[in-house]
DNA sequence: CAAATATGTCAGCTATGTTGACATAATTTG
DNA sequence: CAAATTATGTCAACATAGCTGACATATTTG
């Protein structure tokens, strides 16, 4: 290779025309879910930046706080990671007084999740600007148009999901290794 | 600690009502975006896996096809990463044939990237299944529903963001180190 | 009691981002 | 033209957040 890379096309088969438009593909809105999610991510990283702490964190945070006592079982259900890629961040969380666990009261092998006072603070700082955000960008639209919004966020999940408030009845199938 | 860790609270001050409904925030949309994202993006995961790339290549390879002949400056602005970051997934999509570097005509500095026939595959076969995933979200909406949908999206990406097909003439501010 | 379950933990690996420093070629400017 | 700036590449070191595999401990269940 030359110092600064190949400059010449190495004769294979170049397009030069913009993908799009030809196949039937929604271009837009792949773009547009990507830019929204990355900037829509941004506000908690900038607030995260200061605690020290990162994405991971926040998702925890923000699970715990939303649904308290859940079981560290039903989190890594919800995030899909693995325990040992959760247990880094849990334990920061829990060490630096974030999140509390309690011994589950019916089965004590469980270790029930709660936000400490701290804990639902840092949660309700991330919230915020992105609450902010999504307020803004429903401004002036009316019922229809916010009933369409949460229809085709709702109508992107993945049938089976897992997500708080939904079906706790089943039994574990997988992921937790 | 315990072997399985703290059994107790410390007697912190331990929350254990849910977040939400209180504070005027929208917690619905803030998980409605993350599990739509997740689910999102999980589609051209699996595809990647197969070929041995990731989501950082997913974004390069979908980029240079939107917009062939884009220059590695402009790719950078858009990703909002860095020239380092981006040089490793780069250089092995050249190398294995994805995408071709072609000298600025103007500016000979200037790399020009370019998708080749399997890189305008890869990329077709990425968004394929995202795209599927969107027009079934978006089934049984009519038009009014669809505008708002677009609407909510854009509104929610920062307004100085560069996206492809905007400001092209600005001078650099920044990112690249 | 034995097996299954919920959780924790150690060790090592990968992917993808970061900063800092420096190199080269080409363009622009004084 | 020489000097400065620009576009890009590259080396090195590091951080975060995932992953797999293996094993330990406490508790519940059959």
């Amino acid at each position: 290779m030359n110092r600064a890379g190949a400059i010449k096309p190495e004769s294979d088969q170049i397009l030069d025309r913009p993908m799009g438009d030809n196949d039937g593909i929604d271009f837009e809105i792949i773009e547009l879910l990507f830019f929204a999610y990355r900037d829509f991510i941004s506000d908690p990283d900038a607030i995260l930046d200061t605690s020290g702490f990162g994405r991971a964190h926040h998702r925890v945070v923000h699970f715990v706080n939303r649904e308290p006592g859940l079981t560290v079982a039903a989190l890594l259900d919800t995030l899909k990671i693995t325990k040992q890629s959760l247990a880094r961040v849990l334990k920061q969380l829990i060490d630096s007084g974030y999140i509390a666990q309690v011994a589950g009261p019916e089965d004590r092998r469980q270790r029930r999740l709660f936000p400490t006072d701290r804990g639902r603070e840092l949660a309700l700082a991330l919230a915020r600007p992105q609450s902010r955000r999504i307020a803004n960008a429903l401004e002036g639209m009316d019922e229809n148009g916010r009933t369409a919004v949460t229809t085709f966020l709702s109508g992107m999940i993945n049938p089976g999901a897992h997500r708080p408030e939904e079906d706790h009845s089943e039994i574990n199938e997988g992921r937790d290794q």
